[in-house]
DNA sequence: AGGGATCATTGACCCAGGTCAAGGTCCGCA
DNA sequence: TGCGGACCTTGACCTGGGTCAATGATCCCT
């Protein structure tokens, strides 16, 4: 853990206004598109925008779980710590993602600012309201949770059971896929860029390998040519399919 | 997978009578529960009662999601395949469990019994009914699902983090509390008979282990006096707070 | 533009757990 | 009651990825 991880631990609530949602662009992202136009000032009242600074710890594994968030801008890293500081990253939330599905009384997982980052926070008792009011959104709520546990149980198969090459190819396809819509995509050996707005340790911590194994594992696959590092915040995948084979167990 | 798996594909439907829920001794244990007893001839006209042989797989990864199932007797495996045959276990589904919370259009997993089970089969559509019918369920089962996935989240953390010792360790607590309140329990060292239906290969691909270090493991906790093992399908756990310390990377 | 902090890379070595191989145990069935 | 097959255990050995250590690359910050 850093020094700049609880360093400046506040987080800044700015007061809005009615129509904030209405100019929101994480909207068509996140589960609030499946309320009408018409009453986005109720969802706008229920909830107030937070910023996260860069390296803040903003939801912590244990606490009570009093707040819900939808991510509007920034990734954050979602993650499990052992007694003896081990760490397990679940995952990365970027812009649209749904925080706080785990409906315990406290938190099941910490997360921590990647990025600087703006959330949405619902206290519970507001979150319950809304649900109450538009049953679409519980629909959707149900549907997003579902396909975390998809996306979860992938990623047990590859912590369970992928090579470090296979978990690094996962790694980087699950990434390219979530480029929305690059012209090209889909096609045999077009050039894709990368973001990683993580650190080697967290792509390590979120693989369940080690920092250098991550390393070398990239260099290896810089050398035979399937990707391009350009910088440590980006990669070029250059052979999406032959990747995409690694990544499956088929190569 | 053994010869058994794919014999005998065939499951056996019931016709039933429109009271088979109102008797039913796992609704206490299912989503079902939070449906009124006066409502819950409805839900018997929804569903089919199915019988599944020890060994068959009765969802097949891929297929197309036609169903939905909540297990009313036996344990299955649910589990995920590479395409050269190394699986991942990603749980166990005993009684009260609801099978099919992946809404998308395809299993992303398979399931076997590992006993012979029943389950209540109900088809997507009937169930999107059901849904709209009874408010209640679908909150019930978006709190199943988030439940779910503060166990993946626990059960990442295991396949990335913990060595072989805190998995077993681990496996072993979580089986240990799901035994429903046994008289004693939390007690310290109250001996525990925790049951296996599973084999020694399940448990391997459940912890991403190989069934040689889940056996010589769980020799040497029973070296150690952690726990005995009467025969291959129980086990006693003689220090559950001891058992506990190891699972949470404590010892 | 130079110093220091953070992050990433690379090499040498090691070990937890995998692999390979040889029995052992249990149980159903004739 | 003895045979066959599935499952489990144990030992010997091996290796993928972890550990330890040194060096490089970036990027602030002044």
């Amino acid at each position: 853990m850093t020094a700049m991880t609880r360093a400046r631990p506040l987080v800044i609530d700015s007061h809005r206004d009615a129509n904030v949602c209405l100019t929101c662009g994480a909207r068509a992202l996140s589960v609030c598109h499946v309320i009408d136009e018409s009453d986005l000032d109720k969802l706008s009242a229920a909830s107030v925008t937070v910023s996260v600074q860069l390296g803040h710890t903003f939801i912590q594994e244990g606490d009570p779980a009093e707040h819900f968030f939808n991510v509007t801008a920034g990734t954050s890293k979602l993650y499990k710590l052992l007694p003896d500081g081990r760490r397990q990253v679940t995952g990365f939330a970027g812009v649209g993602y749904f925080l706080g599905l785990a409906v315990s009384s406290s938190y099941a997982f910490s997360a921590e600012a990647l990025e600087p980052v703006k959330v949405c926070r619902f206290s519970r008792t507001k979150l319950r309201g809304l649900l109450d009011d538009f049953p679409a959104l519980e629909k959707k709520l149900l549907e997003v949770a579902s396909n975390e546990l998809v996306v979860a149980q992938e990623q047990m198969l590859l912590l369970g059971r992928k090579t470090a090459r296979e978990r690094l190819a996962s790694f980087l396809i699950a990434r390219a896929n979530m480029i929305p819509h690059c012209p090209g995509r889909g096609a045999a050996n077009v050039a894709e860029r990368i973001q990683l707005p993580m650190t080697r340790g967290d792509i390590a911590d979120y693989l369940g390998l080690t920092i250098e194994t991550v390393s070398r594992t990239l260099s290896k696959l810089r050398a035979e040519k399937f990707i391009e590092i350009p910088n440590n915040s980006e990669i070029v995948l250059l052979k999406h399919d032959a990747v995409e084979d690694i990544a499956t167990g088929m190569a």
